[in-house]
RNA sequence: GGGCAUGUGGCGGAAUUGGUAUACGCGUACGUCUCAGAAGCGUAUCCCGCAAGGGUUGGGAGUUCGAGUCUCCCCAUGCCCACCA
C-alpha cells in the first residue's frame, strides 16, 4: 500500500463533506430493528464559542451512538440549542444587539465548531428553543399544567435578583445569592406564575428507585433536594386565637422540653394577634425589617439569633399544660413547614442559642450528652414516657397530641420571569372573565419584535411596554384584555426538549405517539453534574405530567445518565476568557486533526473525573494515530498467529468499556494490541479490518480513509461491530506468582489447570523458594489455579 | 454544620473486584538515524542500595494465608447543600 503521511487536515474535511451529502447518520425509525436514543444536555449558545471542555460529552455519546450503530441498532443521536434564558440575554445587552441576532450568530459558529469535530448528528433534527414552532409546545404544555390545575398565580414573596431584575425559582438562588451574577438576592412581592412540582415531589424521589443506572451521587442530590422528612404536626393553643397555632416537628417525642413557641416573621397568625399585643409597634418594626432582609443577610453563617416577643400573648404547651411565651423570629422560615416551631432548647442548637440570648426556660427531657443535646436517649420529666427511649416514643406521642405529617423541602417552581428574551406565558388577563388561558389553536403567543429589551428593574417585564401587544381580547367574552408580559424561566425549554427530537416537524402534536413509543425513553444521557437538582428533576417533572395526561408511555425520561467531569484548563483553573487560558478546539483540529481531540479527550482519565488539559499528552493520542497510520503498511493477507488471542481480547474490551464509558481504558487496550502488531511487523488483512471497526467510534475519519484504501465496501461508520471466539480468550499456559507467608518470591509458568502437586513442584524449582523453606515443611498451601501459589512456613 | 466524591511514580492514570501494584500514555535520560536539527525508531525510567536485598498505594490500627481493594479511627482535597425544626 503507498505509505503518504498521515494527514488529517486535508482528510477529516472530506469526510465530513461525505457522510453529509450521502446521510451516513441519518435516523429513521424501524421497527424491525432495536433502538438507542443517545443524548447530549443541549448548549447556550454563549458569544465565547466552544472550548476544548465542551466537546469532551459529545465525543462521548458520539463513541456510544457510534457503536450503537455498528451493532445493527438504529440510532437517534441529535443536537439542538437552548437558547432563551438569561445568559443569551446577558450577552445580548452587553454587547448592544438584539438577542435573537446573537443568538443566531453563535449559533452558527457553535455548528461550525462542533462539526469540525466529526460528530455523528442527524442535523436535520436540528432544534432551538427560541423557534416559535418549538415554543409552541412549550406553551403549549404550560396551558396543560393550567388545565389540570397546576399551574397557578401566587402572591407570595419570592426571591428577586436586584441586578437581573427577575425574579427567580428557589433553585436558581445559592446560597443567598443569584446563581447567574452572584448579587444577593431579596424578597419581594409579585404576582407570580407557579408550577406545583410540589404535587410530584413524593413520586419524584419514589421513582428514583426506577433508574438504576444513573450514578448514586445524583440520586442523593436529589434525594437532599426533595427532602423529605416524616414529623409531625402539634396545635398549640395561644391567648387571643380562636383557632390553634400548628408546628411542625420531627422530634415529638421532645414535646414535654417544648420552653417556648416561635412564630416566622411570615406567619398569617400575627396579624390577628396585633391587637393583643403591648407591644404592637415592636412587632411589626421586626416584621417589616425581616421582610426586607436579603436572604444572605437572614442566613449568614454564625449570625446572632434575632427576635421579639409577643407581649401580652402566651401559648400552652399541650402536653405539661404550662403557660409559654410566644416569639417571632426570623430563624423561622415561613415556606418550610407550617411556618411556626415548638421551641425545645435543650434540643435543639438553634433554639438553644435564642433561649441563651433571651433567657428563656431550657428544660432537658432526653438524657445524655452536654446540652443541647440533639441525639436519642432516655426521656427524663415527660410525664407518662419518662424512662423510655425516645425514639421509641415518636409515634406515640405524636397520636396522642398531634398527626403524623411529611414535609418536603422542595419548593414549588417559580415560573415567572420580569425578561425579555423567554418563551411568553400563554395567559391573557380579562376584567371580565379573570386570567383567561390562550386557546390552543391560537399558539404560540411570538414573542414581538422590540427596540428595547432591557428589562425595566419595576417588577413589570419589558413586553408590558409593547402595547399593540400586550391590548388584545378576551378569548372568552371577546372584551378588551391584556396579555400576561412575564416570560418563562431559562429551563422551561429544556424540559421536555429531548421529545421533540423524535418529531421535530410535527405542527400538530408534540410529538406522536407512534415516534414516541419507538424512541423514548432517552437510553443514555450525558451532561454535567451541575444539572442533578435543577434541569434533572424540572425534566422528570413534566415528563410525568405528560404522563400522566396519557402523551407518554413512559414514567421516566432517561435510562441511564453519566455525568462528564470537567475539562479545567492547564494552570489549574477553570477555562475562561476572564483568565486567558481557554484552548479552541478548532485550533486543535488545525493543528493535531479531530481524531486526535477525540481520541486524546477519551484517553484522558476516567470520564467523570475533573481533568487538566495538556497539550503535551495529547501529542501522544496523535502519535498513537501515526502508528495505526503506519500499521497499514504491515497488512498483510494471512492472520498473524499471534495476533489472534490479543485481538479477540481487546474486541471484547473495547465493546464492554464503551458500553460502560471507560474510554480510557478501551484506547489503552488498543494501544497494547498496535504494540503487538508493531512487535509482529504484521497483521492480517481480517484482523486489520477488525481493529479499524473497533478504532472507529473513537476516531471516524482515518478509520473511514483507512477503510476505504483496503477496498472494502460501504463505510466502516455502518459495517458490523467484529465478534471473537471466546475460546480465544482462555490462555492455556499463566504465569503465576509464588509466595512464601504472602510475599511474593517468584513466578512459575504452568497449564491454567495444573494440580496442586504440579504447581508445588515447579515452586521447589526456584531457588529463593525453596531456600525459604530451609528444611521446614510447609504448614499449609494455598492454590489457586491460574491465580497464586502462596506456602505458609512456620516461623 | 450536613451530604457526596476522591487520595496510587515527576504528571494523567491502570489493577480481571481480596491474588505478581505502578498496565497504557505524557515527561525525562541515553542510544540510533542525520551535515545538523525536527520527526521516527530502540533501550531505560516507583523509591533506597554498587549488589544481594529491602521498602512502597495520604497516616494509624484491624480482619485475612494474602489488602490499593474489606472494617474502624484520623488527615487532606474537591463538589453540592445549608437556620428546612
Amino acid at each position: 500500500m503507498a505509505q503518504e503521511a498521515y494527514n488529517p487536515q486535508e482528510l477529516e474535511p472530506r469526510w465530513q463533506k461525505r457522510w453529509a451529502e450521502e446521510g451516513t447518520y441519518r435516523s429513521a425509525e424501524d421497527a424491525t430493528k432495536e433502538k438507542a436514543y443517545v443524548l447530549d444536555m443541549f448548549p447556550y449558545p454563549s458569544g465565547e464559542g466552544l472550548h476544548v471542555g465542551h466537546p469532551k460529552g459529545y465525543i462521548a455519546t458520539d463513541v456510544v451512538s457510534r457503536h450503537a450503530r455498528m451493532q445493527g441498532k438504529t440510532v437517534l443521536h441529535p443536537m439542538g440549542w437552548d437558547a432563551f434564558g438569561l445568559p443569551a440575554e446577558n450577552f445580548a445587552l452587553k454587547n448592544k444587539v438584539h438577542p435573537r441576532v446573537a443568538v443566531e450568530k453563535n449559533i452558527a459558529r457553535f455548528k461550525e465548531q462542533l462539526q469540525k469535530i466529526g460528530f455523528d448528528y442527524d442535523w436535520s433534527r436540528e432544534i432551538n428553543t427560541t423557534d416559535p414552532s418549538y415554543y409552541h409546545w412549550t406553551q403549549w404544555i404550560f396551558l396543560k399544567l393550567y388545565e389540570h390545575g397546576l399551574a397557578f398565580r401566587s402572591e407570595e414573596p419570592i426571591n428577586w435578583c436586584p441586578s437581573c431584575k427577575t425574579g427567580l425559582a428557589n433553585e436558581d438562588v445559592e446560597q443567598g445569592r443569584c446563581e447567574r451574577c452572584d448579587t444577593p438576592v431579596e424578597k419581594k412581592v409579585l404576582p407570580q406564575w407557579v408550577l406545583k412540582i410540589t404535587d410530584y415531589a413524593d413520586r419524584l424521589l419514589h421513582d428514583l428507585e426506577l433508574l438504576p443506572k444513573w450514578p448514586e451521587h445524583i440520586k442523593e442530590s436529589q434525594r437532599n433536594w426533595i427532602g423529605r422528612s416524616e414529623g409531625a404536626e402539634i396545635d398549640f393553643a395561644v391567648s387571643g386565637l380562636e383557632k390553634p397555632v400548628t408546628v411542625f416537628t420531627t422530634r415529638a417525642d421532645t414535646l414535654f422540653g417544648a420552653t417556648y413557641l416561635v412564630l416566622a416573621p411570615e406567619h398569617p397568625a400575627l396579624a390577628m394577634l396585633a391587637p393583643h399585643l403591648s407591644n404592637r409597634a415592636e412587632v411589626s418594626a421586626y416584621v417589616a425589617q425581616a421582610a426586607q432582609a436579603s436572604e444572605i443577610d437572614r442566613t449568614a453563617e454564625g449570625r446572632e439569633k434575632t427576635g421579639v416577643r409577643l407581649e401580652g400573648v402566651s401559648s400552652t404547651n399541650p402536653a405539661t399544660g404550662a403557660q409559654i411565651p410566644v416569639y417571632v423570629a426570623d430563624y423561622v422560615l415561613g415556606s418550610y413547614g407550617t411556618g411556626a416551631i415548638m421551641a425545645v432548647p435543650a434540643h435543639d442548637e438553634r433554639d438553644f442559642a435564642f433561649a441563651q440570648k433571651f433567657g428563656l426556660l431550657i428544660k432537658r427531657v432526653v438524657e445524655g450528652g452536654e446540652l443541647p443535646y440533639v441525639d436519642d436517649g432516655a426521656l427524663v420529666d415527660s410525664g407518662d414516657y419518662s424512662g423510655k427511649e425516645s425514639a421509641a416514643t415518636r409515634a406515640e406521642i405524636t397520636a396522642r397530641y398531634g398527626r403524623a405529617v411529611v414535609k418536603y423541602k422542595l419548593r414549588d417552581w417559580v415560573f415567572s420571569r420580569q425578561r425579555y428574551w423567554g418563551e411568553p406565558i400563554p395567559i391573557i388577563y380579562c376584567e371580565k372573565c379573570g386570567a383567561v388561558p390562550v386557546p390552543y389553536e391560537d399558539l404560540p403567543v411570538r414573542l414581538p419584535e422590540v427596540e428595547h429589551y432591557e428589562p425595566t428593574g419595576t417588577g413589570e417585564s419589558p413586553l408590558a411596554a409593547i402595547s399593540d401587544w400586550v391590548n388584545t381580547t378576551c378569548p372568552k367574552c371577546k372584551g378588551a384584555a391584556k396579555r400576561e408580559t412575564n416570560t418563562m424561566p431559562q429551563w422551561a425549554g429544556s424540559s421536555w426538549y429531548y421529545l421533540r427530537y423524535m418529531d421535530p416537524q410535527n405542527e400538530h402534536e408534540l410529538v406522536s405517539g407512534k415516534r414516541e413509543k419507538y424512541w423514548a425513553p432517552v437510553d443514555v444521557y450525558v451532561g454535567g453534574a451541575e444539572h442533578a437538582t435543577r434541569h434533572l428533576i424540572y425534566a422528570r417533572f413534566w415528563h410525568k405530567f405528560l404522563y400522566d395526561i396519557g402523551i407518554l408511555s413512559t414514567k421516566e425520561p432517561f435510562t441511564e445518565l453519566h455525568s462528564v467531569g470537567l475539562i479545567i484548563a492547564e494552570d489549574g483553573r477553570k477555562m475562561s476568557k476572564r483568565f486567558g487560558n481557554v484552548v479552541n478546539p478548532d485550533d486543535i483540529v488545525a493543528e493535531y486533526g479531530a481524531d486526535a481531540l477525540r481520541v486524546y479527550e477519551m484517553f484522558m482519565g476516567p470520564f467523570e473525573n475533573a481533568i487538566a488539559w495538556n497539550t503535551q499528552s495529547l501529542v501522544g493520542a496523535r502519535r498513537f494515530l501515526d502508528r495505526v497510520w503506519r500499521l497499514a503498511g504491515m497488512v498483510q493477507e494471512e492472520d498473524v498467529p499471534a495476533l489472534a488471542s490479543p485481538l479477540a481480547k481487546t474486541i471484547q474490551k473495547v465493546g464492554d468499556d464503551i458500553r460502560a464509558f471507560r474510554f480510557n481504558t478501551a484506547i489503552s487496550q488498543m494501544m497494547i494490541f498496535l504494540n503487538a502488531a508493531e512487535d509482529a511487523k504484521a497483521i492480517g488483512k481480517g484482523e486489520w479490518r477488525a481493529f479499524l471497526k473497533i478504532l472507529a467510534p473513537f476516531a471516524p475519519h482515518i478509520t473511514e480513509e483507512l477503510w476505504y484504501a483496503s477496498l472494502e465496501e460501504g463505510s466502516v461508520h455502518t459495517a458490523a461491530w467484529p465478534t471473537f471466539d471466546p475460546a480465544l480468550l482462555v490462555e492455556d499456559e499463566v504465569e503465576i506468582a509464588v509466595q512464601i507467608n504472602g510475599k511474593t518470591r517468584g513466578t512459575i509458568t504452568l497449564a491454567r489447570d495444573a494440580s496442586e502437586e504440579a504447581a508445588l513442584a515447579a515452586a521447589k524449582e526456584i531457588p529463593a523458594i525453596a531456600a525459604g523453606f530451609a528444611g521446614r515443611a510447609p504448614s499449609r498451601v494455598i492454590y489457586v489455579p491460574g491465580r497464586i501459589l502462596n506456602i505458609v512456613v512456620e516461623k
